[in-house]
DNA sequence: ATAACTAGATATACAACGTATTCAGTTTAA
DNA sequence: TTAAACTGAATACGTTGTATATCTAGTTAT
């Protein structure tokens, strides 16, 4: 199992927008542009921004000359950051939910076993953390060649 | 998303297992017995430890008095090992796979997010390997009440 | 008025998951 | 030898989540 194509698409979307910023491109970008760019289908791309625009990671604008643009900078937007706004904070492991143990003994090797999965998980979400979208900028040059 | 239900599963039935070699039960333990004990419908348990089983992590004997037990001692069995036992390696999050971004800019971008994800997956896989199958059992006593 | 945009809702196909059932083979005890 | 207790394997089914597509409605600039 495993997250969502779309979160990875997410983390490209965010990159590819304050990407344009670095390049002098101030205006809004339309969904439509960023999903021909980047191969991501356009309902798709428009989920992930929705997405985006409601965890306050991205503004959008209606209409002509409409789109989206970054709300905040990209040194501040971190990987976990987008999760979040993809993911909803979803538990990545499924500890107590529907296992129905019965017994004491069970039960507390549950509560054991939900926190170190819990100790697995936040992790690899401070992992997430500490790479900002300006970190993943970093990897390419700001001009086009 | 999130990982299978499976591997918490998973993950309590070595727990239980392990159990019974601490409460001084040697013999194999039935797949019924496990199920019902831990309220995992049979079919579900008995494909956990096929896969535990095809992993190394348990031994299994058919025939009257058959069933499962540990095959490696409780120290030695992370959570990292049952979950490669159950997932296979199978990286949690989805990258190069299926995005098609054209342009060299945004192919980088991947390139980078991808070793970003990857650095969170090990971080968590780390994490699980810290945690043996002994240290949950130490959290509750080894004799019943 | 028109074109270019987002927002929202609905639909569809597919994959994955969890569970159930059936059959076949193995092993032990009576 | 037979029956019971077990694992192994295959198949089936229902549910859920995901990715994509389509359509409608509203917004904004020209």
């Amino acid at each position: 199992m495993s997250y969502s194509l779309t979160y990875s698409q997410a983390v490209l979307v965010v990159v590819y927008v304050a990407d344009k910023i670095r390049q002098g491109f101030y205006d809004y970008v339309p969904t439509r542009a960023i999903a021909t760019s980047l191969g991501i289908p356009a309902p798709t791309t428009a989920k992930i921004l929705q997405a985006l625009g409601r965890a306050g990671l991205i503004e959008t604008r209606e209409g002509a000359k409409g789109g989206v643009r970054l709300a905040v900078p990209a040194a501040d937007v971190s990987l976990r950051d987008i999760l979040d706004a993809l993911e909803h904070k979803r538990p990545l492991f499924q500890t107590h939910a529907h296992v129905r143990a019965k017994g004491e003994r069970p039960t507390r090797a549950q509560a054991a076993i939900g926190r170190a999965l819990d100790g697995a998980e936040q992790a690899m979400r401070a992992e997430l953390a500490r790479t900002s979208v300006e970190d993943i900028l970093a990897h390419f040059p700001a001009r086009p060649r």
